[in-house]
RNA sequence: UGGGUCGUAGCUCAAACGGGCAGAGCACCGCACUGUGAAUCCGGACCGUGAGGGUUCAACUCCCUUCGGCCCAC
């Protein structure tokens, strides 16, 4: 059942190799490149939807298999309407495999050519996800945009391990995009049956390239996904203790060969340089949990760097946490103020750092675009960047 | 007023028996975190033992005096 294109994806814009690009997904448009944040167990932690919406502007936000299918159980979700409706979210959702979890709890799981065998890290009971499980719960999650099932291999795996990894990613790519085209071709998917507004089409399933920082690997891997064809392609396995410089390297290699018509998406990734560097070879999809996790843990991302909430040389200071942004908590806030709350144990040092820092990286994200599209990308790449470090420097130069 | 008991890091407590160079947890200070465990990890600073004296090569530990807390008698 063919009705429309599960997305739409157009470059308006090019800057060297960065670009600028509107997709449109069956819930709404996203203009990209596009940061998304990381809502693992249906929230994205420590903030309320109205936040995201209203004061953000996020068009897109993950949901991850692997938890939402622990906990609350595939059978919840669908009685209450696929995630969308559970969670109270009618933007776009994108949804990870649990491909990953697949490396991060590397010591709960075994791996056969099936699937994964996890021990819940929830109850400890055995579980098993494969690539027609994942596709089947991201179907029953009603998700917009559906990953492939994959391996993540350790960033330093040899070889040998690198290539099995590879080579068992590109064959569960090939079983979930088989699985997920039957479930489209009986509309077994939450996010049609179950919409409540005017929500139609297909979702999105990406694949996803592997081979570890092995470059023959990488293009192989690439290669056997660019032929089972994916709506968008998706580099994963990186950022997973890899040199960073290897990281680059990877991904410059490999943009080039990516489909320049569809939708690239650095899964992971990550520090707002690491974004920017990015963008700068032509990825335009990004998440990372930083924001939210180190927001969570007392760290703010500022335009002159980060900021440790925690240190006791904020206690007296009233200035925001970033004198040039404009999100409501620097409005408000001082770092004398967030310092107390989060010595003091307050959930809202949280929920106030977690909103800042995803403000910043939004509206990074939006500046980028912006540079993209009046050709000041590279200018705006340096200031950016140099102002990162504005803090380190101070502290060297104090320390000196 | 007698008798007993205790006093060690900011806090709670360790440092057999009959002396051997005082250490944990929390707090504090700082670091890390890249397809999320509000999880966690890592590092650092801090005490010379209530005070004074004595015995000893050596005292938190034994002796004397003193101060303070608690308990029991009166």
């Amino acid at each position: 059942m063919i009705d429309k294109p599960p997305i739409t994806f157009e470059v308006v814009a090019r800057d060297g190799e960065a670009r600028a690009g509107i997709m449109t997904t069956r819930r709404g448009t996203i203009e990209t490149p596009v940061f998304m944040p990381v809502g693992t167990a249906g929230t994205v932690k420590g903030t309320r939807f109205e936040a995201l919406e209203d004061e953000l502007d996020v068009r897109i936000i993950l949901g991850n298999t692997y938890h939402l299918w622990l906990r609350p159980g595939v059978d919840v979700i669908r009685e209450c309407g696929g995630l969308h409706r559970f969670i109270g979210w009618q933007r776009a959702l994108l949804t990870d495999s649990g491909g990953f979890q697949v490396w991060s709890l590397g010591a709960l799981r075994k791996i056969t050519e099936e699937g994964t065998q996890f021990r819940s890290h929830v109850d400890g009971s055995l579980q098993f996800l494969s690539p027609e499980v994942s596709m089947e719960v991201q179907a029953a999650l009603g998700s917009d945009i559906v990953m492939a099932f994959d391996e993540c291999a350790p960033g330093d795996a040899p070889p040998d391990i690198s290539r099995q990894s590879m080579e068992l990613t590109a064959r569960w790519a090939k079983r979930s995009r088989a699985t997920f085209d039957n479930l489209q071709s009986q509309a077994l998917d939450a996010g049609r049956t179950q919409a409540t507004e005017a929500v139609s089409g297909a979702p999105a399933l990406f694949g996803i390239v592997q081979g570890g920082v092995h470059l023959d690997l990488r293009r192989e891997s690439l290669l056997r996904t660019r032929e089972i064809g994916f709506d968008g392609y998706a580099v994963g396995g990186l950022s997973v203790g890899e040199e960073k410089s290897v990281m680059w390297k990877v991904v410059s290699e490999l943009m080039p060969e990516l489909p320049a018509n569809h939708p690239r998406y650095l899964m992971g990734v990550g520090t707002p340089e690491d974004l920017v560097e990015a963008v700068s070879h032509g990825i335009d999809m990004f998440d990372c949990v930083l924001p939210t996790r180190n927001g969570r843990t007392g760290q703010a991302f500022t335009s002159r760097g980060k900021v440790n909430v925690k240190n006791a040389q904020w206690a007296l200071d009233t200035r925001p946490l970033d004198e040039s942004c404009e999100c409501a908590v620097c409005q408000r806030h001082s770092r004398a103020y967030l310092r107390h709350l989060y010595t003091a144990r307050e959930m809202l040092a949280s929920v106030l750092l977690t909103h800042h820092n995803l403000a910043f990286f939004l509206d990074t994200m939006r500046r980028v675009r912006q540079s993209i599209r009046s050709g000041d990308f590279t200018k705006f790449r340096q200031e950016f960047t140099e102002g990162l470090s504005a803090y380190e420097q101070e502290k060297a130069l104090s320390s000196s």
